[in-house]
DNA sequence: GCGACAG
DNA sequence: ATCTTGTCGC
């Protein structure tokens, strides 16, 4: 039974050129400025495939903040029905995501997805599209670089430098912790980038990643169906 | 036309 | 994302 219910802005049936246009419409409801009052609660939301990615499944995992102690989790597993493509990843993972988030019982102050938020073609990435659905303040945090450029990060736990493309800073190429390739952070709905940047590192702690996104990505990725993908197959029967 | 290209 | 063993380093 579903706890929360979300608007459908618009169908997740379409094609890759109608996607583009979604984008371009919803864009314009993307709030860029702090809408946060006290943030009690952080979610981290993250998506794995199996059967030859025909199965998508989505974690959500709530975490206390600051303390990031885990307050709850939940999962859903929804059949794909759209590409990856890049550029267009949220019409892959947010069906799932929300079917996930739907079931939680206190929705998060804050959610931080697994990929670019405004660092995107057209300004609308994956946290910005479930930011303006569920009206939840979202930031993006990216392993990679989808679009921009940035000079080199001083190798300094904290550093950034801006992301621009365009002539526009787009987000920020964080350095969480020293020796590791910095993250992309990016605003995706009712904040700012420099708060965005400042939530991502309370949740970045011993590892490159957030703990929201760690937990997410092990609850997403170990919970295959029936139990069977967690023991390791014998590949030598007559020993 | 030739690269680049979140997960 | 996912398929996969060992291996280098703290």
């Amino acid at each position: 039974m579903p706890r929360h219910r979300f608007p459908a802005l618009h169908s997740w049936k379409i094609s890759y050129a109608k996607a583009k246009q979604v984008q371009q419409e919803l864009f314009p409801l993307v709030e860029l400025r702090d809408g946060l009052h006290k943030v009690n609660k952080v979610a981290g939301v993250d998506v794995g495939f199996e059967d030859k990615n025909t199965v998508a499944r989505a974690a959500v995992v709530i975490l206390s903040y600051p303390a990031l102690q885990t307050v709850e989790t939940t999962l859903a597993r929804r059949k794909v029905q759209f590409p990856y493509i890049p550029g267009y990843l949220s019409f892959r993972e947010i069906p799932p995501i929300l079917a996930a988030l739907s079931k939680v019982e206190q929705l998060p102050d804050v959610i931080l997805c697994d990929g670019q938020g405004y660092a995107h073609p057209r300004r609308f990435g994956l946290a910005c599209h479930l930011g303006v659905i569920t009206g939840i303040p979202s930031i993006g945090v990216a392993k990679t670089r989808l679009v921009g450029e940035h000079a080199a990060v001083p190798n300094r736990k904290g550093a950034w430098t801006p992301l621009l493309d365009k002539g526009e800073t787009i987000g920020a190429a964080l350095r969480t912790r020293r020796d590791v390739k910095p993250v992309y952070v990016s605003v995706g709905h009712k904040l700012c980038l420099t708060t965005a940047i400042e939530i991502v590192m309370v949740c970045c702690t011993n590892y490159r990643l957030p703990e929201t996104t760690r937990a997410a990505h092990s609850l997403a990725s170990r919970s295959k169906p029936s139990g069977a993908r967690s023991i390791r197959p014998v590949s030598s029967p007559g020993c």
